[in-house]
DNA sequence: CATTCTGTTCAAATTATTTTGAACAAAAAA
DNA sequence: TTTTTTGTTCAAAATAATTTGAACAGAATG
């Protein structure tokens, strides 16, 4: 097989050919929904590739095929491992790592969400938790009008907090 | 009432005073909220104030309270009424418009949600539609493997966006 | 009606985020 | 072992998003 030099100043063992419409499609699809989803293009981009790839793919094979940096796919593939998006695999007669798209895209994505939610709840909590206690803290200094406007508006907003902390177990229920 | 020039180079009527701590705080989160859901922090710092401020507050008074600019504000003001977060108010003896928040956030935040599930389910129904089309216009370049496996993957993704698109109502009701 | 204030728009400046590529270390190949 | 390839990190470059401020037009005020 004749080794090809790449842009990325590498040889590439199975001389990638450049991705086909559907496939080139699918990375830009799969790109501005990682964008919408608050991810980084390029890891959409990864996640598009392998998602319709035959096979396992090489990190070099991907910075060739996306025509990207070596440092942008290594955290790349970090991010989607980390998130359960790609799964590493090992190769017959190579020892290189590869890396092979998660099929069960509604199972990640859920599973995605529902950390995102824990987390955000937490914080969620922490801070109104921080804004009450500023209001003790202050309240000798306020006006009691004021002062009540403010503990009216900050109840308020614990109330819909508690709700959605209550319902996303619902929620997430419901998805599965 | 001795009229004072602010930042903004801009005479206020009311000499509006330094935000106080509580209020500064919510400020601060509402901007981080914004941020984490996808919009620019000044608007969520601007629902902030006005989710605190005792009576309606004018665009000017806006930027005096945050110190940001006259076309920040501008902006600000317009998505959050067009987001239903923030209604326009008169003020007695007073003709400019002015601004006060729209507290039921919870109501407003789920019909945002709302909003966007419906703009994104439309937006990846199109999307798929299109990578469908792609693969029939190729099938004849592709091995017929490669066929297969792409239209086995690409029916993957269309279970997983109607999943979704029949779920996303029920969960709505149940936040009702 | 003259003057001051307000509100909009949009190009330019600022700020935030992402990507690159060079330096390095470690693994594979020769 | 020597050479080549791979993978990581991180500062710097590139890009994207937000904010500013100037120019303008339309209201309010006196």
């Amino acid at each position: 097989m004749a080794k090809q030099k790449t842009q990325n100043n590498q040889v590439s063992q199975q001389a990638s050919e450049p991705l086909d419409g559907v496939r080139l499609e699918l990375v830009e699809v799969a790109g501005q929904a990682a964008h919408v989803l608050g991810f980084p293009r390029s890891v959409g981009e990864i996640y598009g590739l392998l998602y319709l790839a035959p096979n396992p793919v090489s990190a070099p094979d991907i910075c060739d095929a996306l025509s990207a940096s070596k440092g942008s796919v290594s955290q790349g593939v970090r991010q989607l491992v980390a998130l359960g998006f790609v799964n590493t695999a090992r190769v017959h007669g190579n020892r290189r790592i590869h890396y092979e798209a998660v099929l069960e895209v509604g199972a990640v994505l859920r599973q995605g969400y529902e950390q995102t939610i824990q987390k955000r709840t937490i914080v969620a909590e922490e801070k109104m938790k921080g804004l009450h206690q500023s209001l003790m803290v202050q309240k000798s200094q306020l006006g009691p009008d004021d002062y009540l406007l403010i503990k009216d508006r900050l109840q308020g907003l614990t109330k819909v907090q508690k709700r959605i902390k209550k319902l996303m177990p619902l929620i997430t229920a419901l998805l599965k």
